[in-house]
DNA sequence: ATCGTAGGCGCC
DNA sequence: AAAGGGCGCCTACGAT
């Protein structure tokens, strides 16, 4: 079967652009396509170009149970798919949690207990043989489970098996879809689920497009922080003692301390007179001019976090041809938002300066601003503090309603969506549940249903979950009521958090996924995704398009998102060649 | 030896 | 201003 037959078999089957089209890929073998009840194997080299050709012809909604480990082989080819189907991805959304696998969402797709899995067993010689299992070359077995053997990487044994394979993730999509209609899901959820399904796609091209850096500029801000390139061990080991030497030399001589151990950093300060119950650096921050040691520490820390975290060692791992890569996830399995390793998502300020557009690009910089308490209106759909929304800076018309400064208005806003208690935002509280009492009273709710260990749902139909796991039972059978209390409370501050983050997470990838592809035809591409900020790298000449084009995503993002319809959300775009110039 | 946890800190 | 929610990643340490 030739490409050109697979696409025109598929033409014939599919009508109209975003129609299910199951899909399985295992580059070396082939594809397996799925429409209903009809399959097709192609065993083909080049799976990829098969999948090219369907789009162009068709633009199918690609369903699939997850996206392989490693090195995507769509983005890798440079197929930019459309829309897509993410089995996993879904599941994630209607049940909370990250770890999941096919075999067990297919079990619960099927109402069949997920501690009755079966094993492959050691070598699998053990199960999976006997005839009680049927046929091997079907991928469920006669009890309706997924057969261990597929599920560790049989499935893309031959065509054959990649298209029943593909049969199955059109089959658990579709009872997806059912699952998503159930309450206490809101009817929006079923565009979640496409959004993102979407956000996966773009985790795959980041993954293998990586974030530009200016690899000489990099390796300067290294030295700068953390000194010179070691030449071998003996030598990393020599600049770790001097930079232990300077704040050990305040000491005095003699006194051997571990300053990476905090109960004998703890210890240490105890000399000099400071009694800390953590030497956390912001309860240090406030004793720097007790004692030199103190400053001298918070500056070792520092150093320290460079050469461990965002060093050499660092650079050599994961940044390779000028570009920093790393693993994409699109949700966490908190609240759903995205998550990056390789210091993608934490690079220090200081480095920021190394991550810059190649040669006849720019990067533009998109930044949502105050996105959490316009997310909160947006979700609550009360009308003062939509309206506050109106105003470039959010906080403003709400100091003036409580008659409080700014920065007063700013920490109650952000202490109530974060469940903080103490301090000076307590009194402004009153004020927020005054005039904002139906915003306040969402938070509330949010709050009292999780410290009661009950799960929450974000406004797209996220299930968060709330863990209560064995060790919170242990401590709530505990005599110890405080502890219990404070268990309690966390999951308070947790869920109220979660409903804000989760939302504004879900917006955010509306918008990501939209300014993917309508900067497609640019040439631009997103590099970066960071909670409320987009980077993308565009060619010179298309950079005021770029810019154009992220604000009126935003625009189209908000509406196809939001719940309530007058809630402005601002972006903050700028066009520079460094990350760090923007702000 | 290998694993999970805690303290710590980078970013949002 | 207070020290809250999330993540990844480092080290040291205690359990297995």
């Amino acid at each position: 079967m030739g490409t050109d037959a697979a696409i025109e078999w598929v033409t014939e089957r599919v009508g109209a652009p975003g129609a299910d089209l199951g899909v399985a890929i295992r580059p070396g073998v082939g594809l397996g396509i799925a429409v209903a009840d009809d399959v097709l194997p192609v065993g083909t080299d080049d799976p990829a170009s098969v999948v090219a050709g369907i789009e162009a012809a068709v633009a199918p909604r690609w369903v699939w149970f997850d996206r392989p480990s490693g090195p995507d082989p769509l983005a890798a080819a440079g197929v930019r798919v459309a829309r897509c189907w993410d089995v996993l991805t879904v599941h994630r959304l209607l049940h909370g949690r990250w770890r999941t696998s096919v075999a067990l969402v297919w079990a619960r797709l099927h109402d069949l207990a997920p501690d009755g899995l079966p094993t492959m067993g050691q070598l699998g010689l053990l199960d999976d043989h006997g005839d009680g299992d049927g046929d091997p070359e079907q991928p469920v077995r006669p009890d309706g489970y997924l057969r261990p053997e597929w599920v560790a990487g049989g499935w893309s044994a031959t065509p054959e098996r990649l298209a029943r394979w593909a049969a199955l993730a059109l089959d658990a999509a579709a009872r997806q879809r059912r699952l998503l209609g159930l309450r206490p899901l809101p009817e929006r959820a079923h565009s979640t689920a496409r959004s993102e399904s979407a956000a996966e796609l773009l985790c795959a091209e980041l993954e293998v497009d990586g974030l530009p850096i200016d690899t000489v500029e990099a390796e300067r801000l290294i030295t700068e922080a953390a000194g010179p390139r070691p030449r071998d061990e003996t030598h990393a080991d020599e600049l770790r003692r001097a930079r232990d030497d300077e704040v050990l030399a305040i000491l005095g001589p003699g006194r051997a301390v571990d300053l990476r151990n905090p109960a004998d950093v703890k210890a240490m300060l105890r000399t000099v007179g400071l009694d800390l119950p953590d030497t956390r650096a912001w309860r240090l921050e406030r004793h720097q001019d007790d004692h030199p040691l103190v400053a001298a520490l918070l500056r070792w820390r520092k150093a320290e976090r460079i050469s461990t975290t965002y060093g050499w060692r660092w650079l050599d791992e994961h940044v390779h041809a000028g570009r920093l890569r790393g693993e994409w996830s699109s949700c966490d399995g908190a609240a759903g938002r995205m998550t990056a390793s390789a210091g993608l998502h934490n690079l220090p300020a200081e480095l920021r300066p190394a991550v810059a557009a190649e040669a006849g690009h720019v990067l533009v910089r998109a930044d949502l601003g105050q996105i959490e308490p316009r997310v909160l209106a947006a979700v609550s759909g009360d009308a003062a503090l939509i309206a506050a929304t109106a105003d470039d800076d959010l906080y403003q018309p709400v100091a003036t309603r409580l008659g409080v400064t700014r920065d007063v208005a700013k920490v109650a806003v952000l202490g109530a969506m974060y469940g903080s208690t103490t301090g000076r935002s307590a009194h402004a509280l009153r004020g927020l549940e005054q005039a904002y009492p139906t915003a306040m009273g969402v938070l509330e709710a949010a709050a009292r249903a999780g410290a009661a260990g009950e799960d929450v749902y974000t406004i797209g139909g996220r299930r968060v979950r709330m863990w209560v796991d064995d060790r919170s039972e242990e401590i709530e059978a505990d005599a110890s009521l405080d502890r219990a209390r404070s268990v309690a409370a966390a999951r308070g501050r947790f869920a109220r958090n979660a409903l804000i983050q989760g939302a504004a997470a879900e917006l955010f990838k509306v918008w990501a996924v939209t300014v993917r592809a309508r900067a497609e035809p640019l040439g631009a591409r997103i590099v970066l995704c960071l909670h409320d900020e987009l980077l993308l790298h565009v060619p010179d000449e298309r950079a005021a398009d770029a810019v154009t084009l992220v604000g009126d995503a935003l625009d189209e993002a908000a509406y196809r998102w939001s719940p309530a319809r007058d809630v402005r959300f601002v972006a903050e775009v700028t066009t520079v060649r460094r990350w760090s110039e923007a702000k």
